[in-house]
This record gives structure tokens, sequence and C-alpha cells, in this order.
DNA sequence: GATGTTTCGTAACAATGTTTTGAATTGATC
DNA sequence: GATCAATTCAAAACATTGTTACGAAACATC
């Protein structure tokens, strides 16, 4: 029989994390199938049979961010004040891509040509709308929002996307603190705004 | 003296124009200096003496998006209510959006890798946020929203370009009639909780 | 008509996504 | 132990695209 297999899920375990290292230190101009192979201590093809093409790469680049970001929000404990814990998710959502701006770009923005998130995307944030869903469910029936909970936890999301986007192109403000402003701004009138149904 | 220069001005606004053409007709996968050069019925170097790169390419094309938008909203005429007339200004974002899917990509994405629109995009988007500051500032000064003009244009923007970012990727909802419910409801619900200043 | 200057587009170059191809490895067989 | 066949691997080739070098073409001047 042939020789022992290198090119494993376990080697493209590998792969993935060095993409996401090499994605978050060097940017998006660096994450090239070569470049990403010698950070990965391997070759170019092992790369294409793991991942199919560069586009398959950042599918999962995408899929590793969203599941990073639900684990995240799903760590937040949940208080008594369920509203409060909604403005939480805000928090946690404005940390997580403070703290992780390329791969933000790479879930929210469209940096590589090649992959089109429009499908993909929709599994991948299905985890985070879920989560988000649950949370506006509570305020729903605890009566401190009003109206279809898919309805809200949509706008929500496109609101925190739209926020996150601005945040990371650095166009929300100049100083830190104008941008943690508008955040808070922008989360707590929206909610404040559906606490009555829509007239 | 030499020959008559061919790369003139002209030549570069219809360069543009087969680039907003080739853009919006292919995509953005078919935006190519090559394909643009054969669409605009030049040469490749031409392109580059009048646009310095892609990049500066893509800044032109970027730049005139924001100026149809700008364009596009400044031509809605104002109602004697300054809120509906905010609207408005959501449905004529929409529309627009929906009118020019890849330029609206550009604009509020990011699909191509060179251009960085990070600092281009202040001077781009302020037109249109000035625009938008404009309005926010009637509402203030009536009585019908309260807070900080431009605090309440940022987000405002940044909401619309979040609902454009879903709305574009088809993640806002299948029926169109959902996607405008959304959208709806999410700039009615901001404006709702703006009315009363930030506790 | 020759000349020199400037402009133009073809063709080359570099980088990157992708695939071909032949060498290397390993167990089976004689 | 040598040979073979199957299979895996990576170097090198290929295609496309961004970018530029360079020789050819054009036109005023003499």
């Amino acid at each position: 029989m042939p020789r022992a297999k290198q090119r494993t899920p376990e080697l493209r375990d590998r792969v993935l994390a060095s993409a996401l290292e090499l994605l978050a230190r060097d940017g998006v101009g660096a994450f090239t199938t070569r470049g990403l192979a010698r950070a990965a201590d391997t070759s170019t093809p092992a790369v294409y049979e793991l991942f199919g093409d560069k586009a398959g790469l950042v599918r999962e680049v995408f899929f590793a961010g969203f599941r990073l970001l639900r684990d995240r929000l799903a760590s937040l404990e949940q208080s008594e004040d369920p509203l409060a814990d909604l403005l939480a998710l805000g928090d946690g959502y404005r940390a997580f891509i403070r703290e992780n701006p390329v791969l933000a770009e790479v879930m929210f923005s469209r940096p590589f040509g090649d992959f089109d998130p429009s499908e993909a995307e929709r599994r991948a944030g299905a985890d985070v709308r879920e989560l988000i869903v649950a949370r506006v469910r509570r305020c729903v029936r605890d009566g401190v929002l009003a109206g279809d909970e898919l309805d809200i936890a949509h706008v929500l999301v496109a609101l925190m996307q739209g926020l996150a986007l601005a945040d990371n192109a650095h166009r929300l403000g100049r100083s830190r603190r104008s941008v943690e402003r508008r955040w808070d701004l922008a989360i707590r009138a929206l909610l404040d705004g559906l606490r009555v149904p829509p007239s």
C-alpha cells in the first residue's frame, strides 16, 4: 500500500489555525495561498486539496470567525434584566470586532473578491442570530420590547454590523469616546424605539 | 511638437463612465484593467496614466457612487414634516442600493482588496452625511428629535449602511415584503428612540 | 524630406490562484 | 533482497491580472 497520508483533517485544522494567525498578524494583503502554505509549513497543493480553492479557504475563516463571535456572545451570563442583557450583547459585539479587526473585515466586509458570502453567510450568521433572537424573545415576553422577534433580531443585527463596519473603517468618530458613545446611542435608541409596537 | 494627446480628461470621463457600466453589467469579477480598456476602446497604459493604478480607478468609481447617491437624496423635495423627510431619506437610500447593487457593493463593502476606503470615504461620505445632518438638524430644531446632530447622523448612516449591506447580500429576509418591513421598522424604531434625550 | 520630441500601445514582467507532472515512498510480490 | 504497483507529495508549469518598459508612430520644425 502507499505511503502515509499527510493531508489529513488534522493538517486542515492546523492550516486553518495558521490562516487565522497569518490574517490577524499580516492583514488581508499578505493572505496568499503561497504565504499560508509557508506559514503552516506545508505546500500549496496541500492547501488546495484540503480547501478546494481560495474561496473555500476564506469561507472556513469566515465560519471560524462567526463561531468565535457566537462563543463570545454565548459566554455572557444573563442577568434578570433582559434589556441590559441585550445591551451587553452589543458590547460583546463591539469588543469582538475591536479585538479581531481583520477577521471582522472578512466577516462583515468582503476583502476577497472570490468568496461570495451571500449563501454561506446564512449558515454562519444563523447561530449568532439565533442567540440574538433568544435574547430578544425574552425581552418581548417580559414586555420590554414589542414586535416580531425575527424582525427585531434582523434589525439589531443589521445595526450592529453597520456600526461594526463603520467602526472598523474608523468613520464612526475620531476619539474612542465618541465611537463608544455612538455605539451606545445607536443600540439604546433602537431598543427604545422598539418598546412600543410599530405604528 | 509631438502628436495630439489622447489621454485627456475627456477620455478619463469616458473611461470612468465605461467603468460604471462594465461594473454594473458584469460585476466585480469582470472588472479588470484589461477588460475596462477593451470596453472603453482604449489601452491599458492609458487607464494607468489616467488613474494611476487600479486602486485609483476604484476610488473614482467609489466617489462617483457617492455623488450619485447624494444627488438622488438631494433631489427629494422637503415637506413641512421633517421626520417624514428623514424617513424618505431612508427610502431613497434603499432605492439607490436596489437600483445599483454592484455599485453599492463597491461603496459599502470592499470587493477590491487594493483600494482601502478608510480615508477616502471621509471625503466621499461627507456630502451624504452633511445632507443627513441638515435633515437631522431640522428635526432637532422642531423638537421631534433630541440629541447631538452629528451623533444622530452617524448612527443613522451606520444603520442604513448595515441595512444596505444585509439587503444587498439577501440576508434581510426572503420576500421583498419582509425586507421592506424591516427597513421601515429599523429606521422608524431608531428615530422613535431618538425622540427623547439619551438617558 | 529629415529630425527631434512626445505620445501611444504592444509586449514583457511580477505576483498570485490553480493544476499538471514526475519523483519519492511504502507495502506487496517474487 | 530486488522489483513492482499504487499512491502521495511538492516542484514546477500555466493562466490571469496588475503594472511598466520600450520601440514604433505621429507631428511640428527646419
